[in-house]
RNA sequence: GCUCCCAUCGUCUAGCGGUUAGGACGUAGCCCUCUCAAGGCUAAAACACGGGUUCGAUUCCCGUUGGGAGCGCCA
């Protein structure tokens, strides 16, 4: 048996402080919560934070996370969409207590629910077309009033024989208000008229959102409805649902929507909304997550979280309750500050399934470790560490026009031949050594250290951006330098032709 | 249109009657420097507006404006 006296419905005037509902029950109930996507897409950003939030709260209070999949929609609901959403969670490492539980799998319950509803009059048949209903729509639009159903067949005397198709209605109380208790929007008043007889079943027999919610929520004794601003309208229509039922109604909290830049509802043409495609792009899950926690939540001047701070800091007290722009920049930022936490042979290996995609594999673990460490902090993604870390797999140069334009020119190729033999002869290949050597050149050739690095850099990396030239030097060993500079005269030849420089 | 929600720098936010309104991202400048980053320092940048309540409002109340969401035999 559960704690909570608390019951849906006709509540006058009850008042409540938004910091402490919890505390009414915590002695008697466990937590139990739910994340409820439809599976008609990915996981996207919206619903990651929202099965984020639930997560943190159920393992705060050593409560249980449920995955129910809401796929009573057969139009749009698909396996793959299924699949896609249980990798998000498994990659977001949202694990789950109970479920995946399935909507299409429990139509035996959802029956025996609206008969009892039906038996005791609380819901009624309905023969009003659909066409019916979208006359009234747009009169009562046209109107300027509400566009709600005129409750025609409410009264209706029941006639077991009728064979017209019909949908089942609530019979929902004319008079009164509903008050939702929401641990983070605070008291929220309706009043019972604005809200509608809403359909129970389609005329198919099938039941609708609103109903199957409340009879999921009900008999998975979930204890915590955390879910998006979006249901705030709904969850009047559910509460009477629990009223009539005469079960008790959950806690409610209600998250404020994920913005994109104009303010409106992230979707996708504010870039990329899925989960996976930023799986894809190379971000750490645990650095969305931290991301996605802050974005509506936070604790003091804390900006980053490992995922055991965020479940014990975690508290609606401080959600906030507007809705929050999507900034990727922040996300970028927060993404290097936790491939910060990583050892170099660590980020290596996370880095080698992005090399593997352009068809680069390190034979060397230390190798890779080493090169990865070098330019671990030049990259906001995975993705980026390995594009900008790629030259140093490969067996060959890739040259970018302008730097070989701009290096190898005739003197750059002179430095360039110029250095040849004197690392040639460099015994202890290390940094000391090479700065004297280099320190000789420069003497040599009268030339400032930059006129030295950047031919060598491009003559090594292709580019003009890179490590430290030591760096990439000590990292790639003697032998693969001296290579790769006579490869590069060979290259600037061609691209220079033999007349010497050109501008 | 109706109902509900929301409102502090460009963005995410701290603030829970008295603060030089704090932090972070981003931006600009400086330092460091072989390139690019990272890092360090500095700067510009906000309480939407109007009424109350109060000795005193960013903070509490009301309204205006502005934004968002819902109003399906979708979820």
């Amino acid at each position: 048996m559960r704690g909570t006296p608390r019951h849906a419905g006709i509540t006058l005037g009850q008042s409540s402080h938004r910091t402490s509902p919890i505390h009414t029950g915590a002695l008697l109930m466990t937590v139990r919560v739910r994340f409820a996507p439809s599976p008609t897409g990915h996981l996207h950003i919206g619903g990651a934070r929202t099965a984020l939030y639930n997560w943190l709260y159920a393992r705060q209070h050593h409560g249980t996370f449920i995955l129910r999949i809401e796929d009573t929609d057969r139009e749009r609901s698909t396996e793959e969409y299924t699949h896609s959403i249980l990798d998000g969670m498994r990659w977001l490492g949202l694990d789950w207590d109970e479920g995946p539980i399935y909507q299409t799998d429990r139509a035996q319950i959802y029956h025996t629910h609206l008969n009892q509803l039906l038996r005791e009059e609380n819901a009624y048949r309905c023969f009003c077309t659909p066409e019916r209903l979208e006359q009234l729509r747009t009169e009562a639009l046209a109107a300027g009033r509400k566009p709600t159903y005129d409750r025609r067949c409410r009264d209706l005397t029941p006639d077991a024989h009728d064979t017209r198709p019909c949908c089942i209605r609530f019979k929902a109380p004319l008079t009164g208000q509903t008050v939702v208790q929401d641990m983070v929007r605070g008291t929220v008043t309706f009043d019972n008229k604005e809200l509608d007889d809403l359909i129970l079943a389609r005329s198919d027999g099938t039941p609708t959102y609103n109903f199957v919610v409340v009879v999921d929520d009900v008999t998975m004794q979930i204890t915590h409805v955390i879910r998006g601003d979006d249901h705030l309208n709904n969850t009047p229509r559910q509460m009477l649902l629990y009223a009539a039922f005469n079960y008790p109604t959950p806690l409610f909290a209600h998250l404020p929507m994920i913005l994109g830049s104009d303010r409106k509802r992230l979707s996708k043409r504010h870039g990329a909304t899925s989960v996976i495609a930023y799986q894809q792009t190379g971000y750490l899950p645990q650095a969305l997550l931290n991301y996605l926690a802050r974005l509506g939540w936070s604790h003091g001047d804390q900006e980053i979280f490992t995922l055991e701070e965020m479940v014990r800091a975690f508290s609606f007290d401080h959600v906030g309750r507007a809705g929050a722009i999507f900034n990727p920049e922040k996300l970028d930022w927060v993404n290097m500050a936790h491939m910060k936490s990583f050892s170099d042979e660590e980020l290596a290996a996370r880095v080698e399934p992005f090399l593997a995609e352009m068809g680069l594999v390190p034979h060397d673990r230390d190798y890779a470790a080493r090169a990865i460490a070098s330019e671990r902090e030049r990259a906001k993604t995975l993705r980026e560490l390995a594009e900008i870390s790629a030259f140093y797999f490969r067996p060959s140069v890739v040259w970018d026009a302008p730097a070989v334009a701009k290096w190898l020119d005739a003197d750059g190729q002179r430095i360039l031949q110029a250095m040849t033999p004197m690392l040639h002869s460099v015994e202890t290949w290390n940094a000391d050594a090479l700065k004297e050597t280099f320190s000789a050149l420069q003497a040599r050739e009268n030339v400032k250290f930059l006129q030295v690095a950047q031919p060598l850099r491009v003559a090594l990396t292709g580019t003009t951006t890179s490590p430290g030239i030591y760096d990439v030097l000590t990292i790639m060993g003697k032998t693969t330098v001296l290579h790769r500079i006579e490869q590069a005269l060979v290259h600037a030849k061609k691209a220079h032709g033999y007349s010497g420089p050109v501008s």
